[in-house]
DNA sequence: AACATAGGCAACCGCCGCCAC
DNA sequence: AGTGGCGGCGGTTGCCTATGT
């Protein structure tokens, strides 16, 4: 037997609320409060709508400070380093911008930002970032069957790689080490705007509350002949802008560096040159990083490509 | 002017986790 | 400890308006 519906069906107005309803609805939650029951609060109220709908009215229209219209540039980057960072956990987002719904959040990034973003590519590239974001995506399954699979074997570091301090890994980690998991995959990467396919190793890291990819054997076109694989950390601030990632050398050691990119190499996530990041988004109003781009245009399915919060 | 298509947004649906019983 | 109800959330739908043909 089904779960007993919140109310009625039959009897509950559905579509867009009047005047009339709005003023209801605001005059008795400003007289009486929630009262901490949506269910019970419209026959309270004398509506005819269900509590759910109430709620999402409330919450989304009639509630005081809320704000509607354009969204500031500020408001933006907010939204989209956030969204980079945490996938669409808009509830979560909309708590760092006073005023601005979670519904609001979610329709002004799938109608106007992510175009906005998008706006910033050549065709060119997002064709080859769509193809980049599509390869990576079909990994997730097994990356995180992976980590469900092997959560007691991971590499636990004795600090934690959250933060900007470097941390050395024990020799061999990442060679030769077969009790560490680890996950291989295929991918195209983009050389010099030429396409390629490189082997990409994929070693999960446990950190303090999240699991890191690392990897090696990537290939490389950087003039010291290190490795590079980006992994994110939670400890980066949204007003921080860009993500940290792993930059893996030929002596073993992981430190933590940011993800940039390299003007004539944007899909390359580590240029020669590790503090200059200009590339494609030079000069535009809006800036980001490659790395962050590539996740807001990721499938949208909430999955961020290397990330698995293992909280819970 | 009429119709088709796209864009924007409010609202709904259904799942999930928490908590009271 | 198990169960059911509720609130919260993210994904999706569908209506209205704007724009294009």
């Amino acid at each position: 037997m089904g779960r007993a519906p919140c109310c009625d069906k039959a009897n509950v107005k559905k579509g867009p609320w009047s005047p009339e309803e709005d003023a209801q609805l605001k005059e008795f939650i400003e007289k009486y409060g929630t009262g901490g029951n949506w269910i019970a609060l419209p026959q309270k109220a004398g509506l005819k709508r269900c509590g759910k709908s109430c709620r999402l009215r409330w919450l989304n229209y009639l509630r005081p400070n809320i704000k509607h219209g354009e969204f500031t540039d500020e408001e933006d980057r907010i939204i989209c380093t956030l969204y980079a960072t945490i996938g669409s956990r808009w509830s979560i987002i909309a708590a760092q911008l006073p005023g601005r719904t979670d519904n609001d959040i979610k329709n002004y990034w799938n109608t106007k930002l992510k175009k906005k973003l998008m706006g910033k590519f050549t065709p060119d590239y997002q064709g080859k970032i769509s193809s980049f974001s599509a390869t990576l995506s079909q990994s997730l399954p097994n990356l995180s069957q992976l980590c469900k699979d092997n959560l007691n074997s991971f590499y636990t570091p004795t600090k934690s790689l959250s933060g900007f301090e470097s941390s050395s890994l024990p020799q061999n980690f990442l060679y030769n080490n077969n009790d560490i998991p680890s996950f291989t995959n295929q991918c195209s990467y983009y050389p010099q705007n030429q396409v390629g396919l490189m082997d990409l190793k994929y070693y999960p890291v446990k950190d303090q509350n999240m699991l890191m990819f690392g990897g090696n054997e990537a290939s490389c076109s950087s003039s010291d002949g290190s490795y590079s694989q980006i992994s994110y950390s939670k400890d980066v601030k949204p007003e921080e802008g860009r993500f940290q990632g792993f930059l893996i050398e030929e002596n073993k050691k992981i430190m933590l560096d940011y993800g940039k990119i390299n003007s004539d190499d944007p899909l390359n996530t580590f240029s020669d040159d590790h503090e200059k990041a200009n590339g494609i988004f030079d000069n535009s109003q809006l800036q980001y990083d490659l790395e962050e781009v590539k996740e807001l245009i990721s499938t949208g399915d909430g999955n961020n490509m290397f990330f698995l919060n293992y909280e819970n």
